[in-house]
DNA sequence: TAGATACTTGACTATTTTGGTCAGGTTTAT
DNA sequence: ATAAACCTGACCAAAATAGTCAAGTATCTA
């Protein structure tokens, strides 16, 4: 099991945008720059979080990219979630044939992989971007 | 984030074995059979677990595996940790240059991924191979 | 209105991981 | 002896990941 890194920049991206969000919006380039991550994986991510209504897109010179919403009602559900970054338990399904559809030992995973979905998803949807700024504050000052 | 079916075969087989671990070694062909597992990745994932001393292996005709350890003392994380299924968060290491090693948002997602990393921890400490072949029984009875 | 800035989209690709297979052993009960 | 079963390591195809590249479009400012 592994995050990957998309995630991982998508959080990285809206907590930077987030603490420069105050009069002007914040352009990918900046967030580019001040985070490392290349501005073109950056297009891709931002088109996926505009798409999902996270950050809304300001075109041309002084442009970039706000917040759609208030970062309290931003949880890290919706930003994995806009970014493709699933919790993908391995289903049985394909292998209907065997293994899985009568036999003993019928789905004795299933339950443990829904279980440990649930588990996962509880934490993703009490956390909100809200929270990682403020840790994130904290630790500055 | 996903679950690899590797650590799903390792349970399906573990709760196998528990189950017809009565008197003789179970035989990895017989497992192969009823769980519809390839007999050649069994014996990969059964070594593993040998080596973490999880199973205990009967060499000769009428050989097979036997479990190392009493059901209620096999956590998931043993067995995910024996086939190396690893809760990976991404780590920042490599890309030390840039993004994570002093810059304004330094580390915004440490946090994040180590509180993620001992929340799923927890469950997978708390389950146990016995847990599982329980729940497998009642569900058939 | 020119031109720079910045968003937008989609195709492409190298690398890594996954989920196995294959071949050729060694051990031991009968 | 021989067959059952473990044991080991090399190999490989497909999928996912983590991007890059190219060619736009929109809009602000001078």
């Amino acid at each position: 099991m592994k995050l990957t890194s998309k995630g991982r920049y998508a959080v990285m991206a809206l907590v930077d945008l987030a603490k420069f969000n105050n009069i002007n919006p914040v352009s990918l380039r900046d967030i580019s720059l001040r985070q490392g991550i290349s501005l073109d994986y950056l297009e891709q991510i931002f088109s996926k979080l505009r798409k999902k209504e996270i950050v809304q897109s300001v075109r041309g010179t002084q442009g970039g990219y706000v917040l759609n919403k208030k970062m309290k009602e931003i949880k890290l559900t919706n930003i994995f979630d806009a970014v493709d970054e699933k919790v993908k338990t391995v289903q049985c399904k394909k292998e209907s044939k065997k293994g899985c559809n009568g036999k003993l030992t019928k789905c004795v995973t299933h339950n443990l992989w829904d279980e440990l979905e649930s588990h996962i998803n509880d934490f993703f949807e009490q956390k909100t971007l809200e929270d990682l700024v403020k840790e994130n504050n904290e630790k500055r000052v």
